[in-house]
DNA sequence: CTCCCGATAT
DNA sequence: ATATCAGGAG
């Protein structure tokens, strides 16, 4: 038969997975540049299939010229398109971050709302993103960002089977301790960008080597 | 499911 | 030339 019966069951050391983590990316953090929970919301809607270095390109002179949700509110949609034409989606995001601008300035106070059930309902902002604001923006720990990477490493790494990263998330949430998430989403970001790749992963020079299935799949 | 869509690595 | 990058909306 397939894979050995006991699949969900195993709890496949994650004990020994957060150490190993812990080790080679103890102090990992997000990349991207933020001085408040507001830069980090709109740094993390322009990071959607984006690499974090290309969007603290364009997010300094973006604060610079419109520092916060109102001011934002009142820009022109044209300029705030010019001035993230470096990013992919760059018109989406435009329309996103501006109308997201204006829901927080109108309905929040110009406060960036705290709750998962209020930060979803911003343009532009699904589940992953709500994570990354709550966790590293608020330090509330309401789940585990599954982005390209997390989502990739925990099916790599024998932790999920699923391509939904909903599943995924859920899969991580009942393996690891609430007080890791947030920690736990940005060592594993760390380390799939450094090693376990998407095109090639790079197993020989791999801390987790030895706690890893290597079902190095293409998904 | 498709579309969005620039910069960089391979 | 093609795959990938802190995904999300219609």
């Amino acid at each position: 038969m397939n894979k050995s019966s006991n699949s969900l069951s195993e709890a496949p050391h994650a004990r020994q997975i957060l150490q190993a983590l812990k080790k080679h990316h103890g102090k990992a953090e997000t990349a991207l540049a933020w001085d408040n929970p507001w830069q980090l919301l709109v740094a993390v809607i322009l990071s959607a299939q984006c690499t974090d270095e290309r969007v603290n390109l364009v997010t300094p002179p973006l604060f610079a010229k419109w520092p916060g949700p109102g001011d934002l509110a009142a820009a022109d949609l044209e300029d705030l398109r010019a001035a993230i034409a470096s990013v992919n989606f760059y018109n989406n995001k435009a329309k996103h971050i501006h109308a997201a601008a204006t829901l927080i300035a109108e309905k929040h106070g110009g406060e960036v709302p705290q709750t998962m059930e209020e930060l979803v309902e911003l343009p532009g902002v699904a589940r992953k993103s709500a994570n990354c604001v709550l966790g590293t923006g608020f330090g509330m720990a309401v789940g585990v960002v599954v982005d390209t990477h997390v989502g990739r490493l925990a099916r790599r790494m024998g932790l999920s089977e699923h391509k939904d990263p909903v599943k995924v998330e859920k899969d991580l949430m009942a393996l690891f301790p609430k007080k890791q998430w947030v920690w736990l989403s940005h060592a594993l970001i760390d380390h799939g960008r450094a090693v376990c790749t998407s095109r090639k992963a790079k197993c020989e020079e791999c801390p987790l080597e030895s706690l890893c299935p290597k079902l190095i799949d293409n998904s």
